[in-house]
DNA sequence: AGCACGCCGACT
DNA sequence: GTCGGCGTGCTC
């Protein structure tokens, strides 16, 4: 009886999104298994593609005469685990986009890099015999020879490459000293290729005792774990309370118990510092993946993974799609940062896959953060995750001191400076102690919303609560609905004349530092700076190395690290990231002023904070400064709430692109006008512009949904995908769906 | 996506 | 009369 493999072509389109049936040769029956990629003919041409077996039958599902052959397998691509392969279905489901996207995601590496075998030269002559060589070569001048036998006699053994390229020595060279019996050619097979370097000595797994805190969250877990049952973990811990222990003790655990860790970070925290702990302690058993690694590296970590050569990964988004064989846990630390959201299709959410993976293979899942997501709190809060809380921090450091500064009473003061007068003075006084100062700058959300100078208040739509955006055209719309009003010259609230964008980038504030404090030395650390390679790495050590009194930088700054020697942070402009076109506004400006106020007194001085805003009053601000995480998250969540945001609610954005602006709105119109008659009970926004409503000639029209029940949310995009389909008029537009969306569009 | 089939305008 | 425009439709 012949076999048949269902395949889905590596087409990333919606019309040849999904399976199509092939014979599979007798001779290939053995090679031929689920997540192998096979070559294959396709379409009228019968041109060959490859595509990716997602399972195998016996019985066809289609006219059996129009069934082809599958013609190889394709020898240079990895296979893809099948419980990889059940992920990207999830993936699929839970996210849109197509089938081929899905896969591509969760197939880490495409194509197998070329393994180079290392080649090593080894001294064959006797050693007697070698120095009367080289005696002669040097008396004929033979330099490059000389060389070469000299280092040979001094190490026995050294590799190809050191020789062509520290020792300038040619190919002929070697080849000559071969064939005079000098010495032979070995080939090592390569080890696979470790991203870190050896680890010098040093304090090598020295282990830090937990505190009563952290043990009791780790031994939760542990027993958990060793009664077999899984669950998913949020660690909440303040600033400065040793998570990083309470994961190493956990990681320890499941280790020991033969299975496999993944720990993902935010990119922007994956440094060398971090790293080293973990190296330390785990010594080889662990590597990291990152971005800017090459793939034939990228593919090393993935081999190493699935050879149980390694126990633990550390890495961004993409390595929670490592194939470790045994995978019993999975780690997100900094849960809450927004990159664990994919930008592209398909638009994941790294913390659901990773709950979903844990689900399929029996992993546990800890999500570790200073200030949890809203969703994970609130469903921690519902009792769908274990809540691990720590309250303490490490030797039982005070937190610092956090004071609100009224920029608006400043103002009224006649103080026009960015500094406030307290800020000014505490800066002074550090300088003097030579002690370090970080100023941090709020950038985000820095996209065209108008605020008032006088009053700070921002331009909000009525209906959705959300800042208004200047346009071109001098109005001011909603990207939720697409309310507009006219562009205003007044302040609707206080009436003051002083309204409109709010610019000051790190350069103008590093400018502002030195005409105030001439003696004082200076880092600044924004996209700009940062843009070379290891530039991040570069300014924290300096400034680690006391090479600065002031750092100077946008969020980037307020992530991880420890300095020690900090006892100031200044905080701006505390407010701009309240006015983000979006609902997380507050939940950002929260996290944001939580972290940067972190980074003050971590070592044995104790430190002090300085919030300066526009808002004294906004709960987001003051729970920050009071560093009261649940103080802000029962004021969010009755916010979201009335709002039917998300996580009390479920969100799902419809985007609709053209280049004729008619039909995309046309085209948004009609999906709307679907979802009215097949779901009249849902909520519907919009259609409204794109926050950007016109991206490389393309007009982008956005719906928003809102429904209690993400299933119903799911049943929207697949009717909606449907007709996207089948409709004639939809076949030039292009529609895409993001769930729970973190940003708004 | 990519290739073939198909039905209308300016060429040897 | 034919070569070729790219609109439409299908691919196991």
């Amino acid at each position: 009886m012949p076999t048949y493999a269902n395949v889905i072509i590596d087409i990333s389109h919606e019309k040849v999104d999904k399976v199509f049936q092939y014979r599979v040769p007798e001779q290939l029956l053995d090679a031929v298994t689920p997540g192998v990629q096979v070559n294959l003919p396709f379409g009228k041409g019968g041109t060959i593609r490859t595509g990716v077996v997602v399972e195998l039958t016996e019985t066809p599902s289609y006219e059996e005469e129009k069934i082809k052959e599958i013609v190889s397998i394709e020898e240079t691509a990895v296979p893809i685990e099948s419980q990889l392969i059940a992920l990207a279905a999830w993936i699929k489901r839970n996210y849109g986009g197509t089938m081929n996207a899905a896969l591509k995601t969760v197939l880490p590496v495409h194509k197998r890099a070329q393994r180079k075998e290392k080649e090593i030269l080894v001294l064959a002559a006797l050693e007697e015999d070698a120095q009367i060589a080289l005696a002669e070569y040097e008396r004929k001048h033979f330099h490059a020879k000389a060389r070469l036998l000299k280092e040979l006699l001094l190490e026995g053994r050294i590799p190809k490459e050191f020789v062509t390229g520290k020792l300038h020595v040619s190919a002929p060279t070697i080849r000559s000293l071969a064939s005079a019996g000098m010495l032979t050619v070995e080939k090592e097979r390569a080890d696979y290729r470790n991203p870190v370097k050896h680890v010098s000595g040093g304090a090598r797994g020295e282990r830090v005792l937990l505190n009563e805190e952290q043990r009791a969250a780790a031994d939760r877990m542990i027993k958990d774990f060793q009664k077999g049952e899984r669950h998913t973990y949020l660690l909440h811990g303040v600033t400065g309370s040793g998570k990083t222990e309470v994961y190493m003790a956990l990681i320890e655990e499941v280790v020991a118990a033969g299975k496999q860790v993944i720990m993902m970070i935010p990119e922007i925290a994956l440094t060398y510092q971090t790293v080293m702990r973990f190296y330390e302690r785990f010594h080889d058993r662990v590597s990291i993946l990152n971005s800017k690694m090459p793939p034939g590296e990228r593919y090393d970590q993935y081999l190493r993974a699935k050879e149980r050569e390694i126990d633990i990964i550390i890495g961004p988004r993409s390595a929670l799609f490592t194939p470790f064989p045994e995978l019993g846990l999975i780690i997100l630390d900094e849960e809450h940062e927004t990159s664990y959201k994919s930008e592209t299709i398909p638009r994941y959410h790294a913390r659901e896959t990773a709950i979903a993976r844990a689900e399929m293979t029996g992993a546990s899942v800890v999500l570790g953060s200073a200030t949890p997501s809203m969703e994970s709190y609130y469903r921690a809060k519902k009792g769908d995750y274990v809540l691990l809380p720590l309250t303490k921090r490490v030797e039982e450091r005070p937190l610092p001191e956090c004071e609100i500064i009224d920029l608006r009473a400043e103002l009224m003061d006649g103080n026009r400076s960015i500094f406030s007068r307290r800020l000014s003075a505490l800066m002074e006084e550090r300088l003097k102690k030579e002690e370090q100062i970080m100023l941090f700058l709020n950038r985000r959300g820095m996209s065209g919303f108008v605020v008032c100078r006088s009053c700070g208040e921002a331009i909000k739509c009525p209906h959705c609560d959300v800042s208004l955006s200047l346009h071109r055209d001098q109005t001011l719309r909603c990207h939720y609905c697409g309310h507009q009003i006219p562009a205003v010259k007044k302040c609707p609230t206080c009436g003051s004349p002083y309204i409109g964008g709010m610019k000051a980038g790190t350069e103008k504030v590093e400018e502002l530092v030195k005409k105030q404090f001439p003696q004082a030395r200076t880092l600044r650390m924004d996209l700009d700076t940062t843009r070379e390679k290891d530039g991040y790495e570069r300014i924290l050590t300096a400034f680690s190395n006391c090479e600065a009194d002031i750092l100077i930088g946008t969020q980037m700054i307020v992530k991880g690290h420890d300095f020690p020697n900090v006892t100031l942070v200044g905080i701006l402009a505390a407010d701009l990231s309240l006015n983000i076109p979006d609902f997380h506004g507050a939940e950002r400006t929260f996290d944001l002023l939580t972290q940067a106020a972190g980074r003050a007194g971590r070592g044995e001085k104790s430190g002090n904070v300085v919030i300066q805003t526009y808002h004294p009053e906004h709960y987001g601000i003051v729970n920050a400064a009071e560093q009261d995480y649940d103080g802000f998250y029962e004021q969010e969540i009755a916010y979201r709430q009335i709002m039917h945001y998300p996580p009390v609610w479920h969100m799902l954005t419809i985007l609709v692109s053209e280049k004729d602006e008619q039909a995309a709105a046309e085209g948004a119109d009609r999906i709307a006008a679907q979802i009215g008659r097949e779901f009249p009970k849902l909520m519907l926004i919009g259609p409204a512009d794109a926050s950007i409503a016109k991206v490389n000639d393309y007009y982008k029209k956005v719906l928003y949904l809102k429904d209690q029940d993400y299933e119903t949310l799911i049943r929207v995009k697949d009717s909606v995908e449907k007709t996207a389909l089948e409709d004639p008029f939809f076949t030039r537009l292009l529609v895409r769906f993001d769930f729970d969306p973190a940003g708004g569009f």
